[in-house]
DNA sequence: AAGTGGTCTAGACCACAAC
DNA sequence: TTGTGGTCTAGACCACTTG
């Protein structure tokens, strides 16, 4: 294994790839497998490399991609660990609303409320979105979260019936931390990445009363699809913001 | 220069920097300096290595680092080069907006019309974002962007007065590619990140002219300041985007 | 003291582009 | 053929954490 061994394309074209994106997807499969669960430390260079044959600095470069990817989360001294929406410095960190005056205040947890929880059956844009068959078992929640007793966001989210199989209103208000660390912990489904598209629209009467505004208030609709490893997508998520008082943060690179 | 220099904080305490850092730093402070321009090769890893008296790869983890933050590209076999807005493959890399018929089609360039460019004194809220003082000279630009005749896009932008100086209608009006593209070559400055904070609203009556909408249809406003190098922020636009057939795509890692 | 990740070096070789 | 960035190795030492 000191040379890159070969894959080959389906028209034959012979195409190499670096030895260390090689052991990168090694360890991707463990992961994905659960060999290490989210929060535990994963084995050290060292014992990486001598299982794959290959110096530390392979191994090395491997790490460094998965932890530019948020998969693994380094701590010198400690280990490498596999990374966790559970972690209290990186909680929510797929929600880009921010209060306007600054990121902080509002910044203890939002008030949580159910508003419904069934299981459905997928209509075709959620099945599209979700990799599914128009008509497969869906789970359909919808919630609201309010920060200082204001209703800000209000959110409809689909998971793919068979993986959350189990997932019941009384379960998801029992949950403490963010849903996503509930997802791992109980459904051993983590959320690696995401996709937004977001618009402006005007709510419907419901959404409006659910939001506590009038039907003319502009609102951020946010449609999120967040996926597993290997872009496996497991959720689509669409939310509606308000946003006279909370923005829609982002970082340009 | 073989092991890391010192820097002392305001308390004394001794704090590190490993070399490579020291070493970006420096290749920064040339780019920033107009060393080398956009577009223009940097000098080989070899070349840098032999100069700060470090070893090739030290250069190379500086460079990955000048890489990952879209100021350099790396050309194997070439060489590696001052990033630009002018490349045709990362053209528009600040604008999120996409159709929702997938990126293409109407990815040919925008009809672009200046509406507006007048040179004024900054307000409180301008100066605060361009850090200047209230009353400092900023030049003020509208414009609408058209995708198929279809005016889509609205947007107010403020520049900084002095580095700006000579910027006027015409020159917006003459020049091809993108925006930025122009202020590197014209007036060397170049964007290197941005911040947006989006949220959705009614526009006005000027502006729901412009965009020929109702003013009951809700856009998405998009607060951008554009930021060059040691991020000093060197524009501010407020951007009002149509969302009916084109959504903002935002990707979360 | 021992183990982990982090930095730095020196040298070899590979892949790609240009002459 | 030459020069560029890209990969891989082996070994040394540093910084941080734990026992």
């Amino acid at each position: 294994m000191n040379s890159p061994l070969h894959a080959y394309t389906e028209t034959g074209t012979p195409s190499f790839s670096p030895l260390y994106q090689q052991i990168k997807a090694l360890i991707l499969q463990s992961l994905q497998a659960g060999e290490w669960k989210p929060g535990e430390p994963i084995p050290s260079e060292m014992e990486l490399a001598a299982r794959f044959r290959v110096s530390q600095g392979t191994v090395r470069k491997a790490i460094d991609e998965l932890a530019a990817e948020n998969l693994v989360v380094r701590r010198q001294g400690k280990g490498t660990f596999v990374a966790t929406h559970a972690e209290h410095n990186v909680q929510y960190r797929f929600l880009k609303l921010v209060p306007d005056s600054g990121d902080f205040a509002a910044k203890g947890p939002a008030e949580r409320t159910i508003v419904d929880c069934r299981r459905q059956r997928a209509t075709a844009d959620v099945a599209r979105a979700l990799a599914l068959r128009t008509g497969d078992p869906v789970l359909q929640v919808r919630r609201v979260l309010a920060y200082a007793s204001v209703p800000t966001i209000l959110e409809d989210l689909w998971l793919p019936g068979i993986p959350f199989k189990g997932l019941t209103a009384e379960r998801l208000r029992a949950s403490r931390g963010p849903m996503y660390a509930m997802f791992e912990m109980e459904f051993g489904t983590r959320m690696v990445r995401a996709e937004e598209k977001i618009r402006a629209v005007l709510p419907d009467e419901a959404q409006a009363a659910l939001l506590h505004v009038t039907q003319a208030t502009p609102l951020l609709s946010v449609e999120r699809v967040a996926l597993t490893y290997n872009d496996v997508p497991m959720e689509l998520r669409r939310g509606l913001y308000r946003t006279d008082t909370h923005h829609y943060r982002n970082e340009l690179g």
